[in-house]
DNA sequence: GTTTTTCCGTACTTACCCGTATGGAAGTCG
DNA sequence: CGACTTCCATACGGGTAAGTACGGAAAAAC
């Protein structure tokens, strides 16, 4: 059934997930050092015994850990951008996405801070690799050139990194509430480039 | 003389100040966590026993870095700010400047990561918000109203942030040498609006 | 029903780090 | 020269977490 997640879920036994599950939480406020077995174990209501059970060690479960999120970090991707067609709306649509996932972006930079792993490296680094590849496709859909694509690109996931953690460590400096979209809209709005249209308000794409 | 830093500097002894700047340099590579005593004695070339001489505990000293370097790190903006008095290229200024000094970008984004820790949120908070002020300012300089010069501070500001990062995760993902700089003109052609020019390539915006 | 297999608890060892206690060497001042 | 301060070494106790060894209960397999 998988009730799943959190506090003690009184399951009959745990599985390897349900641990690697536990520990990306522990990554998000604690970081790498976060993740400890015994620590893990009292939050799951288990004890070391059952943590050396389904992992040889601390390292298979950072492993495997970090292998779960990305590959559902890669799926995520996948799965949006077969729902838009239009190119500038696709950006959007990964713009908004990205903003609302509040746990995913603490996790994510939660990852990238452990970066000086070479373990946690090569995962953040395939995966803001595979997003800053899905968003210059996006940019080249509409018509920029594939060098010009990258750059714009690498320009708008920069922010989007940013806004991330500025959300993180000073959230007071965002737009509050309602004119939070306001805000989203000006970020678009500069970090999509028109051709050479009429910038009324409306928008189409080159082919 | 001052001749300082890193290696075993066979100093005659050590001031607070000097295991002040080793706990920052331990925290870009370490994160607060990175922070030991014992292992920055060691590296420092001494033991325990001076710690607790210039420090109460461990606590003492990491309040004492995050002093240091709010202080620093404000201290560097006034410098900027009195230097250039056109508006766009003040900016301009402090975008080259950000994306110049390595090290003290890393140690933003480890301070910044351990920003659950409420000692660090402060002054994370402190300075981020010092920083998005003085560019509000500008832009405010440059012509645009308090509430559209703060949007596009913001903007800015997290674009900045996000580089840095991609810098640290993802530098491949960075345009390589030379090619830099034209990415960092698109990022300022782009991230100061015009009031009312021919963009040569680009965007415009309503009042 | 008994024998495995699955899953976890308990106990122990090792290692690292914090903090304290105490003493000692080198300079300073009378 | 002797007392006193400055700065650091040594030695110890306490805490926490990584692994390991082993044992046990409960379900699954036979």
């Amino acid at each position: 059934m998988e009730v799943a997640t959190s506090m003690a879920q009184q399951k009959p036994t745990l599985s390897a997930d349900d641990w690697a599950d536990a520990a990306l939480d522990a990554m998000v406020d604690g970081g790498l050092d976060g993740v400890a077995v015994e620590p893990l174990a009292r939050k799951l209501g288990v004890t070391k015994g059952s943590f050396y059970w389904h992992f040889a060690n601390r390292d298979a479960l950072i492993r495997a850990s970090l292998e779960r999120w990305a590959s559902r970090e890669t799926e995520q991707i996948i799965a949006r951008a077969k729902g838009v067609k239009q190119p500038r709306k696709r950006i959007q649509t990964v713009f908004k996405a990205a903003n609302g996932s509040e746990r995913e972006g603490h996790l994510y930079l939660a990852l990238a801070a452990a970066s000086r792993d070479p373990r946690v490296a090569d995962f953040v680094h395939k995966v803001s690799q595979r997003r800053l590849d899905f968003l210059s496709e996006c940019y080249r859909a509409l018509g920029l050139p594939t060098r010009d694509a990258r750059k714009w690109a690498t320009f708008a996931y920069s922010t989007f990194l940013g806004t991330l953690q500025l959300r993180r460590d000073n959230p007071s400096a965002l737009p509050p509430g309602a004119m939070f979209n306001e805000y989203l809209r000006l970020l678009i709005e500069t970090l999509i480039p028109r051709s050479g249209e009429q910038p009324p308000a409306a928008n189409e794409q080159a082919a």
